[in-house]
DNA sequence: AAAATAAATGACACGAGTGTCAGTAAGACA
DNA sequence: TGTCTTACTGACACTCGTGTCATTTATTTT
């Protein structure tokens, strides 16, 4: 391994915590959250080991600031678009599902899941976090498509009563899936979506504008 | 802390290995796999962390025997019965599906799952072997029981073209939700299973003996 | 251009976990 | 009861990552 010639310092201090992040997303994808060392990742970022402590208190930290970098507000976005919509349910349900499929073809959602779920029980916080962000407005915004198809006609009147988790499911399976199998067996993420709508609407008895 | 008046050896080579795995499990189920170390797993198993290594590699063939003793065969012995089944294909979806979530449940297989998804890339083999001994296997049974219900007429000609991933997906979200959410919202395993068979049966035109 | 600020780093001390080995003692066998 | 085998353990040396200095040096300010 040969030595580089000069190190070559420069000061960026606007710059620097957002390429450590990446540098920290790109070791933990690489080795996972256990095995990834700050000196990979400081390495990684092309930095010395110590500058990370001047931007985060530790490896901890990182994931922390991964996380809360990644929340959007598209969820509430389309919510906040709901009102508005004279069209029907059915194709709202296509909208948000295609949307969450999207999401959940994203590589930094499956690594940052796969953190989640390998270290959640240390990181409380962010858990509650993430499920009132995500899930949470998830399932509630579901439940108010659903809800508005009853009201309008377009759904069976029974439609109400089932838990809107099992609507959304795909898409948990398909992020689940990138998260473990996708090595091994990938998946069409877009016949997914397809074969969802097919099962949700006909489960839903949507009488849309299409029969 | 006070030290013990004596330590009480004792030899029992037989039993070892099992307890050592239980202590493993709990290991890796309170702490997580990278925060677990063997001489927690050695002190819960009332042995020296020396001994450990009597009968085990290091950490990751702890977690490797894990997954081993857990695979078991249930899954191909209902494909076994499936010949000889005579009733309709509703209920042989419902039973197929009820197993799935009791599997689900079981706290060993969220903290292996937990573990296969936060070390999988470190373990190609081990996923390897599950995707063929559980996911497969599941997934060529439920495509089966599709393909009996479309041709004895129980379900609509064009079920058998939808990915039954989409079918099951209730179960691994549920699965899922269990490993990451459950502290902050349980959820009701028995609702989830009634739901997904109803929105499943409704999706597959499902003309059963109760209609 | 000189002084001041603070971003960046090299080097250090420290703790935690690992893997091994020689010695100990539990249980089998005579 | 005495001897033998080996399951079991305490103690050691070693590696690796962490967190924090004092120091260096790029950049700003005067």
């Amino acid at each position: 391994m040969q030595s580089s010639p000069a190190p070559a310092r420069r000061r960026r201090k606007d710059a620097r915590p957002g390429e450590i992040l990446d540098a920290a997303l790109a070791e933990f994808s690489e080795r996972g959250f256990g095995a990834s060392t700050l000196s990979g990742i400081a390495r990684r970022a092309g930095v010395a080991r110590p500058t990370i402590y001047l931007y985060f208190d530790d490896k901890d930290a990182l994931f922390d600031a991964l996380m809360q970098r990644r929340l959007t507000d598209t969820l509430e976005e389309i919510r906040a678009d709901l009102d508005g919509y004279t069209g029907d349910s059915g194709a709202l349900l296509e909208m948000l599902f295609t949307r969450m499929h999207a999401d959940a073809a994203d590589p930094e959602a499956v690594t940052l899941l796969r953190v989640l779920i390998a270290e959640g029980r240390r990181f409380p916080k962010l858990v509650r976090l993430h499920h009132q962000r995500v899930m949470d407005v998830g399932v509630t915004l579901l439940q108010e498509i659903v809800a508005r198809g009853v009201t309008r006609g377009e759904f069976a009147p029974d439609a109400a009563e089932i838990d809107v988790r099992v609507l959304v499911a795909p898409v948990l399976m398909a992020l689940f899936w990138r998260t473990v199998f996708w090595d091994v067996a990938p998946l069409d993420g877009e016949k997914i979506l397809r074969d969802q709508l097919r099962v949700v609407l006909r489960a839903l008895g949507a009488r849309g504008p299409e029969r």
